[in-house]
DNA sequence: CTACCTTATGACACCGGTGTCTGGTTAGAC
DNA sequence: GTCTAACCAGACACCGGTGTCATAAGGTAG
């Protein structure tokens, strides 16, 4: 660190001692302006505000924390293959924190791991996080709630249905959108509707798979189980899970896969067999990630809200923090739309 | 937050004093056992460290900074449309932060906005940051690195050439990473190859073009102006950048594009006119991620060591705080590989 | 046996803020 | 013109750690 000087920031060092001294007031009187107290004379609060533009006085945190036994950290715990849902979650989350003194801390975590339990509880507690956001699924993990109850950690879960009460919960109604876009699917005239579903254990799975049920049996469709494969969220499942369905004969028209990774794996599967798509094949898929209309043809699927989530579930956090009732107004349940691209045709004549 | 319970977490509230008292010994000495000064009596130490892990104490991080006059927060700056990117870099920089008490805090910004320098001097000197890593192609603001020296904040730039002393600096070697790529082009036997290059004033984009003028000029081969398009790293520049390239006469029998995004949009433009890739157009891309998979065929591509560089950045970073010297043995260049898949072939028969 | 040095521990101030309580002004009420 | 309430600002302790320095106990040398 040769050139980099340690304390030379001008800036950096002042002090509230130093800000009081300069106005010739107690530093009592300077927290009092930092913190906006109402029992200040109009002169001295000017004063004192026109010394800390001027030196450009920032308090330190560390101290701040320390005295108000709270700090200025919001966590957001996840384990989730998914990129662009992570990022455009931790978009939300620094959206709904511009502005204010929070910033976000990010704790991936191995859900296979033994102690994943440990490793957040250590990162709460050492850090005495203000609270966390948790992504699924880990959002799913009631022990986790309960231990962050224990550590008197303030939580936000996001998931695909309500789980608890709505203050701890932001939540996009899956089994509704699902219905929809299967209900797309019917509309147009498809009868044999394939399932990808995604790993068991998760709630947004099972939503999913309801959602898609539902939808069959509002219109009177029978579902055999050969139509349901399993599948992990991921390409690769998505790509093998659609060969057991085009063994099928006669073969699915359409597909629903559970997210758009394996979506875009059964298009690749689709192309690897010569099965056009859409004309011998329609497939929805679900989040509207990149890869959507990156592959050819684009792919048609659902779109949740999740910076607009993710802003959400902060909102709820800090909520009570900022004093403001921005909180009681944030929504907790979000829906999500279906979007029409090229991989959803009629089916054809057979 | 009803059912939740601020200050029962019975870990949370120990403090030092806590401890010294059932240790019957000052907190000094507690300081002393958790600081691992060696001039402590062995009984002593362990009978603190005893008391020390019943309890589950754990010393308040903020307090430590206040005293120590430092932090454990370690932020990661940047403003980069690629998701995969940041994640790996995020993923990277938490490995090498595993196991000490550093935290990793993000700070994604707007390159576009007015205000970016303030937005982060007000977040490296809010938060008294220990220092910052500092993705491209914010990386290559100079201006932005004597601000934080003057702010005293430590960094650490990630980038596509060395830009400034290794201590500073964690790079790729771009240039000769693309020469490789195009040297395979060549063997395969294209000589009509076009450039899609990154936005004008990125070094990446520079380096990528150098590289591949490079490779072109080994194998004596001029490069006409018209077979270079401009593209701004994003898919739909790729698309559109492409169209350019196509309607040349004769059209190139190969493309290089400087990453994958804008390999992605040539694909699909490649498609829209029908032609077959890679039977009649080769394609080569750049960072190897996901999306490259995704479609058919399967990208070549070039991949760099993100994960291992961002590790690299972060221990640079901490290396002198942590004592060890980890720090000089961090390489701080890093080279990349052809990834080779399914969109490159000789070119057709003329 | 005293002098002196080492080693292990403690007392106390300090980091930079905030909460509480007290005292001094000023203005309004009688 | 005095009394009282309201208002404002400061003194001081405290949050939970760490640095400095003093000191007590133990060991060796003279």
């Amino acid at each position: 660190m040769a050139h980099q000087k340690q304390d030379e920031g001008a800036t950096a060092k002042l002090t509230i001692n130093d800000i009081a001294r300069l106005a010739g007031v107690s530093k009592k009187t300077v927290s009092r302006v930092i913190n906006r107290s109402p029992l200040l004379n109009r002169e001295t609060r000017d004063k004192v505000e026109a010394i800390i533009r001027e030196t450009g006085y920032v308090p330190n945190p560390q101290a701040r924390a320390l005295a108000l036994g709270r700090n200025f950290l919001i966590g957001l715990i996840y384990d989730n293959p998914n990129a662009q849902m992570v990022l455009s979650m931790q978009r939300g989350i620094l959206e709904a924190l511009h502005g204010t003194e929070f910033e976000l801390v990010i704790r991936p975590v191995d859900r296979g791991s033994n102690h994943v339990m440990d490793d957040i509880r250590g990162f709460v507690t050492r850090q005495r996080l203000f609270g966390v956001v948790v992504l699924p699924p880990m959002s799913e993990n009631d022990a986790l709630m309960r231990m962050l109850d224990e550590q008197g950690c303030r939580y936000v879960r996001m998931g695909s249905a309500m789980l608890d009460d709505p203050e701890h919960m932001v939540a996009s109604n899956d089994r509704e959108a699902v219905a929809d876009a299967v209900r797309h699917l019917i509309t147009q005239g498809h009868r044999r509707i394939g399932l990808i579903a995604g790993p068991h254990g998760f709630r947004s799975a099972r939503e999913r798979r309801e959602g898609f049920e539902m939808a069959l049996a509002e219109a009177g469709i029978s579902l055999p189980r050969s139509l349901v494969a399993d599948g992990q969220y991921t390409f690769e499942s998505g790509l093998s899970a659609s060969e057991s369905l085009f063994d099928l004969s006669p073969r699915p028209t359409a597909i629903f896969a559970s997210n758009d990774e394996m979506a875009a794996g059964v298009l690749y599967a689709a192309r690897l067999r010569g099965i056009a798509v859409p004309d011998e094949l329609s497939i929805i898929g679900f989040d509207d990630t990149p890869v959507t209309t990156r592959v050819w043809p684009p792919l048609s699927t659902v779109r949740w809200p999740i910076v607009a989530m993710g802003r959400a579930a902060a909102l709820k956090l800090i909520g009570t923090a900022i004093g403001e009732d921005a909180e009681v107004n944030e929504p907790s349940m979000f829906s999500s739309t279906l979007i029409r691209r090229g991989s959803v045709a009629p089916p054809a004549q057979t």
